[in-house]
DNA sequence: CCCCAGTCCTGCGGGC
DNA sequence: TGCCCGCAGGACTGGG
């Protein structure tokens, strides 16, 4: 479950071992079914082959590879994806390799256990069309109030739902949603539209006190233990949760029972008790 | 336009 | 012990 935090975690572990080197290739690793790559790999590997890494970016819950010829590789790893420096968890996921030149660590691969996760190669144009502010929101680090109340103050969804639409705020998924509400006492079922000033406000100071948090500590590794950083290594948040994972144990705060309910399909976690509907 | 259910995919754990 | 089902939740699609 990549979320900010994560694929921020797997970008800056990216840039530290490779930083600015030469493509060498760009090989489709893949003893299963394929994954979404695109272009075809012959088309893929001109378009890449020789140019230089310019710059190390993230766009939402995607790691975006610049080059000097002005192509982003943008990988986006979904559920189970991750980007790595050193080798995989197990060969059979390995999906995809992109060889460096000029460097002991001469590879960043990509493995996806479930294989929902894509890896495209845009122009400058084609990457701003797909991922300008009208298609991705403003990064969840880097959110106002003003721009949260403006892009979801009339919505008529509650407002943890609400958190996960990418188009409003880019970077918050389902665990951090349920962790941010928490900070800001704010209950999950509260409808946007009920939203006060002041909410906006506590909403937008917790966004980033706890993805900053999480980017501290490098991410979630949850129970499953697919997430890794670029070294293969777990991230320590999930010892930090307050509500995520944790129902019917003690709110951090109040001590209350933590409650699990299931909002547009998908697991939130709150406390009752210090989680105002008002 | 707005929003939600359904879809993709794999591995794991519970129930029988 | 083995099988089946449900669940995990990224982003996108189709339709109400």
């Amino acid at each position: 479950m990549p979320e900010l935090p994560e694929v921020e975690t797997m970008r800056r572990g990216i840039l530290a071992a490779v930083g600015s080197r030469v493509v060498d290739a760009a090989k489709i690793r893949c003893s299963r079914k394929p994954i979404d790559i695109s272009p075809a790999p012959a088309k893929f590997r001109h378009r890449v082959r020789g140019a230089t890494i310019s710059a190390l970016a993230r766009a939402g819950k995607r790691v975006v590879i610049w080059l000097d010829t002005d192509d982003a590789i943008v990988i986006e790893p979904r559920m189970t994806g991750l980007v790595l420096v050193v080798d995989p968890p197990t060969q059979a996921h390995l999906r995809w390799r992109l060889s460096l030149t000029g460097g002991p660590i001469d590879e960043v691969l990509y493995w996806d256990r479930r294989g929902l996760g894509n890896v495209r190669l845009f122009s400058r144009e084609e990457f701003c069309e797909r991922f300008g502010l009208e298609k991705l929101g403003p990064d969840a680090l880097e959110i106002t109030a003003d721009d949260f109340r403006t892009r979801l103050g009339s919505s008529r969804r509650e407002i943890k739902p609400a958190l996960l639409d990418q188009k409003a705020v880019a970077g918050i998924g389902n665990l951090y949603a349920s962790e941010i509400l928490h900070v800001a006492g704010i209950h999950p079922l509260r409808k946007c539209t009920a939203m006060t000033t002041r909410q906006w406000q506590a909403l937008t100071a917790a966004t980033h006190m706890v993805l900053e948090e999480a980017v501290r500590y490098e991410g979630s590794t949850l129970g499953d233990g697919t997430y890794r950083n670029a070294l293969n290594e777990q991230g320590s948040y999930q010892n930090k949760h307050r509500v995520y994972n944790r129902a019917d144990q003690a709110c951090p705060r109040c001590s209350a029972k933590i409650k699990r309910i299931v909002q547009t399909q998908r697991s939130t976690y709150f406390c009752g008790k210090c989680q105002r509907r008002t």
